[in-house]
RNA sequence: GGGCGUGUAGCUCAGCGGUAGAGCGCCGCCCUUACAAGGCGGAUGUCGGCGGUUCGAACCCGUCCACGCCCA
């Protein structure tokens, strides 16, 4: 095909057509990468004519190492942008990373402790800049490993959540929302991690299910008594009331009445609530409002006060014998307390049951009562919801809707301050006389006696979900943001649907009034060869640089490429990084084959009347391979789109057009001359097909076939044409059936040699009897193909078999082993007797004759005929056959 | 407890109404001048169980068993 990039001086190592036997990822790839990055390849031009296409990078945590995860989406990302800039679209895939307040605040944290010094210590401002050094000493070292992995991103407009234009925007979304009134400030339940010291939303909780134990204890006296039963025994401290079902008779007499509770000197109140479910336990419950949300929702409904007994470490601060002790020292020591009271009625110890762990460090979750900054969802997420139903977004695979319906339809207020240091702080301002103002980015904070600035940051996510336009310039109107947004396809895992995609869906709908991409391509989890979860605390995690190493860049991509079934998890092993590595290998060697017999892509492909069936089959293959791929492609199908090109170019191209092509080589003449251009188009076509997926090969064999500048800015192929063949994509059945029969031949002949025990480099006299056939063209490839020596004077056929209505008679210069054929025939009879058997069964099925359609009917005909045929001719040659 | 999904060759997975497939692994022969990271040939499955629909079921329906994920 031809090309619109300029010719060039062959760049690559390889220029020299002796190309090595092997192919040397290292050899190649950093240099390759360095200079498509130097050349600006992969920078767009929000100026450009062409249409845009772009793809935001789910941005990694600054404090993060490229994992298997990142490889694989990252993949899928680059062989999506690689294929649209070849297609011809202005593409712009961009990177960048989050700021990680937690993560990030802690690895500085555990610096400082090694300095014996806390945060405290050297106080915010320094802290904050000393978190900055941190990131631009040790951040972002998955930026270097993006490299070697080969991502074609835009590092002219890499962004971090924390620099100057995207705490803008930040800024800039906040006062919206607040001026909008769907930011607000309350004090409610939150999940608190002691030991981070901040709240987190109710997504970065993990419930797992721990053994604990479940007490139950009888509070108040004598018929004024009740038994309740918990978990959370040193919750009962900063308990204010009991509450049983209004409709429980058992407790009817108690409603309204105080109780005494045990170890205090209060009395706390019995009330009738109808969440509380009678079925439950003793049917009554203790009600700890400042740390539980089902208390706290009892507490608002009946106007119970809220008791915090813990501070912000989770010890204990309720006065008396038990403040100072830690939550789960407290709660054996009053345990103790109790049952020398008399009071624990029954203790289940274990009691398995779901407790809430802090998602960045595992540690047990205390809900607290404490004010926080929210935001008001329903609009948002309602609209969110929308896009998606109205059809406006599309979810891949199609399953995962109705996690995301199920997500944003019922979807609780977001927690969005966080008790850091490290992050955007909460651009609100309170005065000395309770005044409260929300600073915009281009306001003057105010000034004067009195005034502070909330002391909180923002959730992280708050800030990724900018990221389809903060990216791009946004709160600016930037050439950018008119050229991308809303960009094109959100690639990621599905475990992050809720974290980002959803709230991504409702800031971009909010601030942009337009979705933030049409299409949500979720991927699975990468797993390990067994199937198992791969993580960073499981010993079976990869790093995937190690083999990136071993095997080349493009090995691993082509095994996570291979693996990719929409939506599923992909499970990697080394072995199979090994088989990936074989196949670029083997891409390198047939391209060295071409090179070595003067394969070339100059000029237009010769006139279809001078191909010979071999170069129309393949050139028809080729055709119906691009048309298969690109289909593969718009549907995310990278499995199969992997799968496609690994068997084109292995099981068609090399193995059966490069070994056709030699004889016709040996010969020379016009045919080699033809086939030279034909092979060279071949390799071509497929190494642009192939180069999204597996770039650094495909580009060094690609410029020294072509002698053109890149692969990279090479156009992708849409069709295969041939000159005289008609306009519109090339297609030759006749060629392909033609083809068929030699392939069905020269094996038939091979499992004859095989089963003979000759060796597959002994060459046999042989008489061809082809004339007449389809097959009369190709005796000069089938002789080279099956090591053929022309039958000389002496020549005294052996055996003779017969193949689509042609024969091949070999002499074997001796007795062949005729129980080995013998065997094979029969194995072969019995092969066919069961297709007769079967065939003849279902044509003998009146129903099956009658509601059948008419094409499946003749398709078993056909069978039915096929396998006669295949009797008659196996029976003559084991008649045929000397007596055992 | 609710929802989604998965059980197909030794392993990892495609196929989702008309002859059971791939990769890796396995067995045999071969260093045949592109490639031993290779070539050629071969073996391997009551398609989780049971029932149903259909002329026909790995595929559709019901049910049971096992496993995974998400939510509560």
């Amino acid at each position: 095909m031809t090309d619109n990039t300029q010719r060039g001086p062959a760049t690559g190592p390889i220029s020299d057509p002796e190309l090595p036997t092997q192919y040397t990822p290292a050899a190649v790839e950093g240099a390759l990468y360095e200079r498509w990055v130097e050349r600006g390849y992969f920078e767009a031009d929000a100026k450009s004519d062409k249409p845009p296409y772009a793809i935001v990078i789910p941005p990694p945590n600054v404090t993060g190492t490229l994992h298997l995860g990142h490889a694989f989406q990252h993949t899928l990302m680059d062989a999506l942008t690689r294929r649209k800039r070849m297609q011809g679209f202005e593409a712009l895939w961009l990177p960048g990373m989050d700021h990680a307040g937690i993560a990030t605040q802690n690895k500085v944290e555990q610096q400082l402790a090694e300095e014996g010094k806390s945060r405290q210590d050297i106080g915010r401002e320094a802290f904050v800049a000393r978190t900055w050094r941190w990131k631009e000493e040790y951040g972002g070292r998955i930026l270097g490993q993006m490299r070697r992995l080969g991502d074609g991103v835009d590092w002219s407009r890499e962004r971090f959540t924390m620099d100057e234009g995207l705490s803008r925007a930040v800024q800039t979304i906040f006062k919206k929302l607040y001026d909008d009134e769907l930011i607000y400030r309350a004090e409610r339940i939150i999940n608190w991690c002691p030991r981070c010291m901040t709240a987190i939303s109710d997504i970065e909780v993990d419930y797992q299910d721990d053994e604990g134990e479940l007490v139950s204890l009888r509070y108040g006296e004598g018929e004024d008594s009740v038994v309740v039963a918990t978990t959370r025994v040193e919750t009962m401290l900063g308990d204010t009331a009991v509450a049983v079902h209004p409709d429980d008779e058992r407790y009817r007499h108690l409603v309204g009445k105080r109780i005494k509770l045990p170890l205090t000197d209060r009395t706390i109140p019995v009330v009738a609530d109808t969440h509380v479910d009678p079925e439950f336990g003793t049917g009554a419950v203790k009600v700890t409002p400042a740390h539980d949300p089902n208390d706290f929702a009892i507490g608002r409904r009946h106007g119970l006060e809220s008791l915090t007994i813990m501070d912000e470490r989770a010890v204990i601060t309720a006065p008396g014998p038990f403040e100072g002790l830690d939550r789960f020292e407290a709660r054996a020591a009053i345990v103790e307390a109790l049952r020398e009271q008399g009071r624990v009625v029954a203790e289940k110890r274990p009691y398995v049951h779901s407790v809430g762990h802090c998602s960045r460090c595992k540690t047990t979750i205390e809900p607290r009562l404490s004010l926080q900054w929210w935001v008001k969802v329903e609009p948002l997420a309602r609209a969110a919801g929308d896009a998606v139903r109205d059809g406006r977004v599309t979810i891949h695979p199609k399953e995962m809707e109705k996690r995301y319906f199920d997500w944003v339809d019922d979807m609780h207020d977001w927690c969005i301050s966080r008790q850091l240091w490290w992050g955007h702080r909460i651009p609100v301002w309170y005065g000395p006389n309770g005044e409260q103002i929300c600073v915009g980015p281009d306001d003057e904070p105010p000034a004067g006696e009195g005034w502070t600035q909330d002391s909180d940051v923002l959730d992280t996510w708050f800030s990724s979900a900018l990221w389809p336009f903060s990216t791009l310039g946004w709160p600016e109107q930037t050439p950018d943001l008119a050229k991308f947004y809303p960009t094109d396809v959100l690639l990621t895992g599905h475990d992050i649907i809720f974290f980002w995609v959803a709230r991504m869906m409702m800031f971009g709908l909010y601030a942009m009034d337009k979705e933030p991409f049409h299409t949500i391509a979720l991927t699975g989890l990468v797993r390990d060869e067994h199937g198992k979860k791969m993580s960073k605390s499981n010993p079976n995690s990869v790093d995937p640089l190690t083999w990136m190493d071993a095997y080349g860049s493009d090995a691993v991509r082509f095994t996570l490429a291979t693996g990719a079934n929409p939506g599923a998890d992909v499970p990697i092993g080394e072995d199979w990084v090994k088989a990936s590595r074989n196949f670029a290998n083997k891409i390198w060697n047939a391209t060295r084959f071409a090179l070595m017999n003067g394969a070339t892509v100059e000029g237009p492909l010769p006139d279809a009347s001078r191909l010979s069936a071999a170069d129309r089959w393949i050139l028809s293959r080729l055709g119906k391979v691009v048309t298969e791929v690109d289909a593969y492609y718009d549907d995310f199908e990278f499995a199969k789109l992997s799968d496609a090109l690994y068997h084109f170019a292995w099981d068609e191209v090399f193995d059966w057009y490069v070994e056709l092509t030699k004889s016709v080589f040996a010969k020379g003449g016009e045919a080699a001359q033809t086939s030279r251009r034909v092979l060279g188009e071949v390799l071509d076509v497929t190494l642009r097909l192939l180069h999204p997926v597996v770039p650094f090969v495909t580009d060094t064999l690609w410029t020294t076939l072509t002698g053109r500048e890149s692969l990279v800015i090479a156009e992708w192929p849409t069709t295969v044409s041939v000159p005289g063949a008609g306009s519109g994509a090339f297609r030759d059945e006749a060629a392909e059936a033609e083809i068929g029969l030699v392939q069905k031949l020269v094996t038939e002949v091979r499992r004859f040699r095989s089963d003979q025990g000759l060796q597959p480099g002994q060459k046999v006299p042989a008489a061809l009897a082809l004339d007449g056939t389809a097959l009369a063209p190709h005796e000069d490839a089938i002789r080279q193909l099956l090591r053929l020596l022309p039958p000389g004077e002496e020549f005294h056929a052996t055996a003779t078999l017969p193949v689509a209505g042609a024969s091949v008679a070999l002499d074997l210069s001796g007795v062949i082993d005729v129980a080995a054929e013998r065997k094979r025939l029969t194995k072969d009879l019995g092969a066919a007797e069961k297709e007769k058997a079967d065939t003849t069964r279902k044509l003998g099925n009146e129903a099956f004759l009658a509601k059948a359609p008419e094409p499946v009917v003749a398709k078993i005909r056909t069978r039915l005929a096929t396998a006669e045929a295949d009797i008659a001719r196996i029976t003559a040659q084991l008649d045929a056959l000397p007596p055992a």
